[in-house]
RNA sequence: GCCCCCUUCGUCUAGUGGCCUAGGACGGUGGAUUCUCAGUCCAUAAACAGGGGUUCGAUUCCCCUAGGGGGUGCCA
């Protein structure tokens, strides 16, 4: 068996949407699984889709995620050119080819007689489209003289009219139409140019590709595929159609929706293995339990016989999940790297990162959860002392004006400004009211955060901000107490 | 209109005739734990679209219906 060949083969539109990273892992997955290679072929032959540096995004989006490319426009490869554009010039040599053997034929109608004829299978309530083959059996000599007569022409393609046509999908298993379903479709626009439909074909097969991946728009119109590779005598691939990635029940991920790309998602801190991680499962399953991979073990499981017929919904609350995990698996170090530019986007002043971070790790899900997180440090919020209330620990603002009170000398005398040495400093106090250390610590995180909920309780916040800004914050909070009760 | 495809908890899915009193994950709910909130751990509710067959036995096979998606271009 010769060696498995994938490709992907993206538009260039600015947009990288998650159903088409998910189409490029699978490919991509599909060729390394089997030990063999991926290509990828920019199709940039739609130029009311063209975006300036749109191709940037394509490559860095691969790369960043891994999806290697052995083949391409920028590493070259023996099957080139790779730019879908810059092959213009060899397929309509393809198409005549077709033409000698029968398989294809010069049609000279023009665009208005077709608009005509579809107004009239419109009325006659006939299926619209279907070319009626006026030019199909064009005597040989009548083809050559207006061929020569420079007449504008297209080549149809010369579908049979009986019969069924047949092809199988590793996901979808047998796929049949009815040929008197299929229409003589143009391969050679009139321009010379060919339509997507038969470039794709053409191109598939100069370049070897063995495993067709793609999404199951193309369900339909694989049949005509397959008459096409019939009528050159070309070895069909294999063919995986994946399902579409859905916002909702009804409509599709996409960018006229507003949905979000690939790189918005990342922008909003998402982990770009998270992301993958999560494609991959949505529509995949592999056999167990497990759901975290890493590229390699990806690699290593994948099948793409277990891609799931269904459409899936994008399901952001998930990602998260993921994304939470992911976040609560990197080590510390590399977490304060993640994490300093969401961090000091808001706060100015000298803390400590690491212990903000450490604490930060298990409490966002995104990234982008850090700013309001942490915002607190930079300037005290407006905040309602009945924020003192506290059900659990069955406290009110006076316990907490008693408990600030009780804290603010103890603090005042701590020499070693660390997390244990400050909790160390409050320890003997709760041993010596008698209370739990949430009665005297929350109201801690409170005065310092002006907020319930903080990274870290009172002496994890006091240790970040500092032994200045504690005290300064403790005695406003005593003051506002005092003041308001 | 015609053709093709799809349909298991809210969501992603496991399941290929008996192992299913339908499993896992996220989310939900309840509890334990910690100086708040998270995190972690434990527990719990929640699904085979509907109707006919086939079979000793259907989530699994067949047919119909419904719902959904896609195709039907000198777009890709």
């Amino acid at each position: 068996m010769s060696k498995v060949r994938t490709r992907f083969a993206p538009s260039p539109t600015g947009y990288m949407h998650v159903g088409n990273l998910r189409t490029a892992l699978y490919a991509f997955l599909t060729a390394r699984n089997a030990g063999g290679d991926f290509i990828l072929r920019i199709e940039d032959t739609d130029q009311e889709r063209l975006v300036d540096g749109a191709v940037d995004i394509i490559y860095n989006t691969l790369k960043e995620n891994g999806l290697v490319w052995d083949e391409g426009p920028d590493v070259g490869g023996d099957y080139g050119p790779y730019v879908q554009s810059e092959r213009m010039g060899i397929f309509k040599d393809y198409a005549v080819q077709l033409v000698e053997k029968g398989e294809a034929y010069y049609c000279f109608c023009t665009p208005e007689r077709l608009a005509k004829l579809h107004e009239e299978q419109k009325a006659a309530g006939e299926a619209v489209g279907h070319y009626d083959r006026c030019c199909r059996e064009l005597p040989r000599e009548e083809v050559e003289r207006r061929l020569n007569a420079g007449e504008p022409y297209v080549i149809r393609q010369k579908m049979p009219t009986e019969g069924t046509t047949y092809f199988d999908d590793l996901i979808y298993g047998r796929v049949e139409v009815e040929n008197s379903e299929l229409e003589d479709q143009i391969l050679i626009k009139s321009d010379g140019m060919p339509t997507y439909n038969f470039a794709n074909v053409v191109d598939d097969h100069l370049m070897g590709i063995t495993h067709v991946v793609r999404g199951n728009e193309y369900l339909s119109s694989t049949p005509k595929y397959n008459l096409l590779y019939a009528a050159f005598g070309w070895e069909t691939p294999v063919y995986i159609h994946c399902p579409p990635v859905m916002k909702d029940a009804h409509t599709k991920l996409s960018k006229r929706n507003g949905d979000a790309s690939y790189q918005d998602l990342v922008a909003q801190g998402y982990l770009k293995e998270a992301i993958l991680n999560y494609l991959l499962l949505l529509g995949w399953s592999p056999k167990g339990d497990e759901e975290y991979f890493t590229l390699d073990e990806m690699i290593k499981r994948w099948n793409p016989a277990w891609i799931n017929k269904a459409p899936a919904i994008f399901d952001i609350v998930k990602l998260r999940a993921f994304n939470a995990q992911y976040i609560n698996r990197t080590s510390d170090e590399e977490f304060v790297k993640l994490a300093r530019p969401y961090v000091e986007s808001v706060v100015k002043r000298p803390i400590n990162l690491e212990l903000l971070c450490v604490n930060l790790k298990p409490r966002c899900e995104i990234l982008s959860d850090i700013p309001a997180r942490v915002a607190f440090i930079q300037e005290m919020p407006e905040y309602s002392i009945e924020l003192y209330r506290n059900k659990k620990f069955k406290t009110t603002e006076n316990d907490a004006l008693v408990a600030l009170e009780k804290l603010l000398p103890a603090l005042e005398a701590v020499q070693d400004w660390s997390r244990q040495g400050v909790y160390d400093a409050c320890a003997p106090l709760v041993a010596e009211l008698g209370v739990k250390a949430g009665w005297l610590l929350y109201p801690l995180g409170i005065a310092l955060s002006g907020m319930q909920a903080t990274p870290g309780g009172g002496t994890d916040v006091a240790a970040v901000i500092g032994k200045e800004l504690t005290l300064e914050r403790m005695r406003n909070a005593i003051a506002k107490l005092r003041a308001e009760l």
